[in-house]
DNA sequence: TCCAATTTAATTTTATACAATTTTATTGTA
DNA sequence: TACAATAAAATTGTATAAAATTAAATTGGA
């Protein structure tokens, strides 16, 4: 493809996940809204109803975020009780986090958000996991090429 | 799949479409640095260079975005001497975004950026073309379940 | 042991995003 | 012409995001 061709939007597949991304999160906001939780928070809970008690940094790996961004979230869901920050006593430079016993049972009222947003986006489970498997090989491609350690 | 299963961060979809857009933008940042401008700025321009004096409302239907996050960002780029806005004379409640001589010429500068992006992404042209259909199928289908007019 | 280098969170700053509301302009209609 | 309904931007408030800096704790030598 020639230059001029390249710049045009709809050629573009970092201007197609982008524009995704955001109305993907638009399809959440009516149903996490009765949760009382933002889509950030519900990805962090995810990670959290996966493994708790971790620190912010293994968080922040599991989600590509960085603490500039949970550390405010995770005071967040701490005010509202889903979950608990502590130092960690073995080394007071890490932050623990852990679900409190209303965090864990907020697991029941999501369970049905997985399966409610699959229906809207209209994939058939194929479709979905076979993209779903494209963007995570896409993603550890870009980490191999940026994080060589 | 299980619900249980369905909750699992790696299982889904959605979020492999939220962090690889996180990912794909840290890796334009360094160069759009060089342009003075920020991803979202700079898909802006994308648009305009595509179809210049264009409405707020025109310009948030390309790139799925709203007034809020728009009239600030283009005041900026306004600042930067990159575009003008003006009110339609016909419709005053229109605010027409136009590139100035500046803005075009800045074209010259971002042409290389998407190869050098692809590039970095790892993947052949045949697989980002294939993907990148895959996304806008995606965001066809949730557009059309979810404005039915 | 002492202290420089490193690690981890937190903070600060800038820039998105979007829902909800407000402001201004236009349009349709009695 | 009035004026209600509609439309388009702008504004306000809340919540991400990430780069850059700061603060505190730990670790690894000399």
């Amino acid at each position: 493809m020639k230059q001029d061709e390249l710049l045009k939007l709809d050629n573009q597949l970092c201007f197609a996940v982008y524009a995704c991304t955001r109305e993907i999160t638009k399809l959440y906001t009516p149903l996490l809204k009765e949760l009382g939780l933002t889509y950030t928070q519900y990805v962090t809970l995810l990670a959290l109803w996966e493994k708790d008690r971790v620190s912010v940094k293994e968080l922040g790996q599991r989600l590509y975020l960085d603490s500039g961004t949970l550390t405010p979230l995770l005071k967040k869901l701490e005010s509202q009780g889903l979950v608990a920050r502590t130092r960690d006593s073995r080394d007071e430079r890490n932050v623990l986090i852990s679900l409190t016993d209303e965090g864990r049972k907020l697991k029941e009222k999501a369970c049905g958000i997985p399966m409610a947003i699959v229906r809207q986006l209209g994939l058939s489970a194929e479709e979905a996991e076979k993209l779903r498997d494209d963007l995570a090989d896409l993603l550890n491609k870009i980490q191999l090429r940026h994080q060589p350690t």
